[in-house]
RNA sequence: GCGAAAGUGGCGGAAUUGGCAGACGCGCUGGCCUUAGGAGCCAGUGGGCUUAGCCCGUGGGGGUUCGAGUCCCCCCUUUCGCACCA
């Protein structure tokens, strides 16, 4: 038996593994194909824990899926594209391709005591030429298939900088960086029409993604059903509106624009201008988060102007307020202050008319007695032809009302049925240098027209200065601006680059073949490959990324894209089906491992004590804990915080319970204010790992401290891989140990017979190990899978010691169990497998096959309950069947203390399934 | 504010279809061993009690059920997303 020094064979594999090409994937049509796919990483210059913690897992499960038999794509790369290059370029004056490059080869660099089997020559980059150069041309083809344009949109502009600014590089209404102040501007920018698959977008059939995911990308798309109606205003003009309730149109009673509505100018008068124009540059200056929170007292103007309601043919007011986004819909609405509880605070305010067409379950509704909206079911009156019409809760046409509504705006040509989405087309312009440009030009009469294909890529100018205000080089770049249109006229070449999800959108068919300079894939690839079979990463990209990039494909399905991998295909007699709808099938989200501050606030709080409790009036945060406290004080660090209840650690290390009284006064030197009792820290804050914080984890610490596969094993044992939590190198200690005995095990061969019995006992373990294991990696439950494996560990360890074990029976297990480890602990699994006398690799060996019969037990505890509560065990066959249960049961010490004379009421049999013993439940 | 998710020992976390709550690990307690360590081995470890046993216990309150961590209703707390961060 040797030490467990991972130390000295680590490197060795990894070379050995890169030298012979162990983890090259090739097409092989004889093989099922499994793409496994992590979300790419930002170059940001160090490999983190966060990202072991995202890769780990995923290649233990590429890994899996290898051994069982499929042919696996594991590639990865870089979304090298981003702000903080051009921020590195403006702060410390490094360009950003020098950044981006040199971040991304120390991060290659890095990834290798990962140990993982991505495929290094799949790898793509997007910032490359090579790479961005398909980005452009996808915009050609969206441009061309009519699913980009030019339109409006706002941005947060600085006027003093003369820049646009990213939504997190503007705090409060200001710059973050300079403090200068930002304010909503609407820019002329290039959008794609993702509304047009709003639709398509909401279906997730045989698709395995989290609920989550699709719940959040649902809302996102935010799908109404409702009408269009037009508001006529005197003269010529009329205002559209989106409503979701047309039901209710007799009962508008005003009209509210938002401020930076088309019309507002127009239908502003004279006497009204300057309060508007007044009203237009503060809703500016706010975020349109802050303008939708719906605790946020209503404001808004009066423009002068009147519109008239279709239906009852009134002149109605037209106002502007900032709580109508201009975004969504038609930036205008018609308000039904009785009916929508916006409109009403809105209409008591500015003291507008309330007008019921509802009635409530009293009856007909008094306006003046209403105190808040009216948003029930009832019978529609005031409402001209659909008066008495029933108004049910459901939405659309379903309800009776709004059917009605939408018949009647139809046949008199004011309205028509609509559907409104939440859901804006993509805003692809970024007002930054490092991005992939945009490949088209301006001419000299102002038209756009696009860079034809084979003069892509629009290469990003290397010779640029950046400016300390952030905006973008390339408009101070005079070679780069002149270009030249396709009628040989001047041009000017557009400065705004792509947003950096148009990398993320498509990367995935770029790693298929990232050489290939004939299409943005190779088709004979993609025909094998495709789609994504498991796509994991972070749930923070539920509906951004994984939105565009599920309409990315789609687009791409629609301009004929796949055609010629579905042909490739069909040759192969594999039926493309339905299989470029969506890019991946199933999705899975890690959670994030986070920081933890292992200290709590040392407070004093002063009070009555009743019992042993102390009711605090007062609390406040000291420096140290004395050795002793005064009566009705108790001074220690807060352990634990529940609502008002305060766990204080005592002088003596006991735990002592304060109830903060809820007037109690509480002093936080560190925090200015009124402090509250929410304010108070407890033990192991935990929170993201920041250098600021210095709760930065190292990952090559680890690595040199216990080796890689300890800190695989940990990322994936110590964690629900789904919600992530806190980094705890002492619960890295447990993991170390046990590989520490696997080592030991396999290292060391019994010397004894054994006992058949025993070794019989060990196998059946074995069997329900590897099932455990084999769900446990299927169902992304890496840490049960690991559990699995220390249990085994227990079992075999003790049975080792009593020497039950023969040569044989141990032979027997180390081959089993060494595969078992390959997935979670490469390094250490390849140095045993070889140490046992196997082939090269045990990463290219099969996974054991699971064998119900050699798991299965011959005896069973029937777990006897009376009245639901545990009262007595006893041993039965496996097979136990409900009359020997129940008279075996009830003839139980337990069950008998609780039968009376009358017997049991009722016995509930529950017969044994996998993994769960039998019971029997007597109710008495 | 809107939307989504989550809440289980001192800690990280298990619990498959409504069926023994706390697997596995950390920590802790006791013992052993030793070339004394950031070591190893053995045993114990949800809380409580009048301890052959019993009672309580999955954020709080109510409900459904023979049986609820799991399902339903109300409440509290926390985390995440909210369109130019990736």
């Amino acid at each position: 038996m040797s030490e467990y020094r991972p130390a000295e064979f680590e490197e060795k594999w990894r070379e050995r593994w890169e030298r012979e090409g162990v983890y090259r994937s090739k097409v092989d049509w004889e093989r099922p194909k499994h793409y496994a796919l992590t979300m790419l990483p930002y170059p940001s210059g160090d490999l983190h824990l966060g990202h072991w913690f995202a890769m780990v897992p995923s290649d233990a499960r590429a890994r899996f899926k290898r051994m069982k038999g499929f042919n696996v794509l594991f590639p990865m790369g870089f979304d090298a594209f981003g702000l903080p290059a051009e921020n590195a370029a403006i702060q410390r004056g490094i360009h950003p391709w020098k950044w981006t490059y040199e971040n991304i080869e120390n991060m290659r660099r890095q990834f290798r005591s990962m140990g993982a089997m991505f495929d290094w020559e799949r790898e793509a980059v997007s910032c490359t030429p090579e790479f961005y150069r398909w980005t452009e041309w996808f915009f050609n083809r969206f441009l061309e298939g009519g699913l980009a344009y030019r339109g409006e949109a706002l941005v947060n502009w600085s006027e003093s900088l003369q820049t646009v600014l990213a939504n997190e590089q503007v705090i409060d209404g200001k710059d973050e960086r300079t403090g200068q102040p930002v304010v909503q501007k609407l820019m002329s920018q290039w959008f794609f029409r993702i509304t047009q698959y709003a639709d398509e977008l909401l279906e997730f059939d045989e698709m395995d993604w989290p609920e989550a995911i699709r719940k959040a990308q649902t809302n996102w798309i935010g799908r109404s059903e409702g009408a269009r109606v037009a508001f006529t205003i005197e003269g010529e003009t009329s205002i559209e509106v989106f409503t979701t309730r047309p039901d209710t149109l007799w009962g508008a009673t005003f009209m509210v624009l938002a401020p930076e509505h088309d019309l507002v100018d127009q239908l502003t008068s004279e006497d009204q201008r300057e309060q508007i124009a007044e009203y237009v540059a503060a809703a500016a200056k706010a975020s349109e988060i802050e303008r939708s929170a719906e605790d946020r007292e209503k404001t808004g103007v009066f423009t002068g102007s009147y519109a008239q309601n279709p239906a009852s043919g009134e002149k109605i007011p037209i106002w502007i307020a900032d709580y109508v986004m201009v975004g969504y819909g038609t930036g205008a609405i018609m308000a039904v202050p009785a009916h929508d509880q916006r409109d009403f605070e809105f209409a008591r305010k500015f003291d507008l008319e309330v007008r019921p067409v509802i009635t409530s379950p009293e009856g007909v509704v008094d306006a003046a007695a209403m105190t808040e909206a009216y948003v029930g079911a009832g019978a529609m009156f005031n409402s001209g032809p659909i008066d008495g019409t029933r108004c049910t809760d459901s939405k659309g046409r379903s309800n009776p009302a709004i059917a009605a509504a939408i018949e009647w705006l139809e046949d008199h040509e004011v309205g028509r049925e609509a559907i409104n989405y939440r859901l804006r087309d993509w805003l692809i312009s970024r007002q930054r240098y490092w991005g992939c440009p945009i490949p088209v030009v301006r001419r000299a009469d102002g038209e756009y027209e696009t860079v034809p294909d084979d003069s892509l890529p629009v290469e990003l100018p290397q010779d640029v200065e950046f400016m300390p205000t952030g905006r973008s080089p390339l408009k101070s770049n005079s070679d780069f601006m002149a270009a030249v249109a396709k009628d040989g006229g001047p041009a000017e070449r557009e400065t705004d680059t792509m947003d950096t999800f148009m990398c993320s959108s498509w990367y995935q068919y770029r790693y298929l073949s990232p050489g290939y300079d004939g299409a943005p894939f190779d088709p004979e690839e993609a025909a094998y490959w495709l789609p994504v079979d498991t796509y994991t990463g972070g749930a923070e990209h539920a509906t951004m990324h994984l939105l565009y990039t599920r309409f990315f494909t789609k687009a791409m399905r629609d301009l004929g894209m796949f055609e010629d991998a579905a042909t490739v295909m069909r040759q192969r007699g594999r039926d493309p089906g339905r299989i470029f709808d969506e890019p991946m099938v199933v999705l899975r989200n890690q959670g994030q491992v986070l920081g933890g501050e292992r200290s709590g606030d040392v407070v004093r709080a002063t009070g009555s004590t009743v019992g042993n409790v102390l009711h605090a009036d007062r609390v406040e945060v000291v420096g140290d804990a004395p050795a002793s406290c005064e009566p009705d004080e108790m001074v220690g660090e807060i352990m634990r915080r529940t609502e008002n209840i305060l766990t204080l650690t005592a002088p003596d290390g006991g735990l002592m319970t304060v109830e903060v009284e809820p007037d109690a006064s509480i002093d936080i030197p560190g925090i200015d204010g009124v402090n509250s009792v929410g304010q108070l820290r407890h033990h192991l804050e935990v929170q993201r790992m920041s250098k600021s914080k210095g709760n930065v984890v190292n990952p090559d610490v680890w690595v040199d401290r216990h080796g890689a596969d300890v800190l695989r094993a940990y990322l994936m044992f110590g964690f629900d891989w789904a919600k992530g939590g806190p980094f705890d190198s002492g619960g890295m200690q447990g993991v170390a140990r046990w590989l520490q005995d696997v080592w030991a095990i396999g290292t060391t061969p019994p010397t004894g017979p054994g006992d058949p019995e025993q070794e019989a006992m060990i196998e059946r373990r074995l069997h329900q190990t590897i099932e455990q294991v084999e769900r446990g990696l299927e169902e992304f439950s890496f840490n049960t899978a690991i559990a699995a494996l220390m249990a085994f560990r227990n079992d075999l360890r003790a049975a080792l010691r009593e020497d039950h074990l023969g040569d044989d029976a141990w032979r027997a297990t180390m081959d089993v169990m060494v595969r078992l480890l390959g997935p979670f602990a490469p390094h250490t699994a390849e140095e045993l497998w070889e140490r046992l006398g196997g082939d090269f690799s045990v990463h290219a060996q099969e996974w054991p096959a699971y064998d119900p019969e050699k798991a299965a037990e011959d005896t069973v505890t029937l777990v006897v309950l009376v009245n639901g509560k545990v009262r007595d065990r006893v041993d039965v066959a496996a097979d136990v069947g409900q009359d020997e249960a129940r008279t075996l049961g009830l003839a139980t010490e337990g069950a008998r203390r609780y039968i009376g004379d009358s017997g049991p009421r009722k016995v509930i049999f529950i017969p044994a399934r996998k993994g769960q013993e039998p019971k029997l439940n007597i109710v008495v």
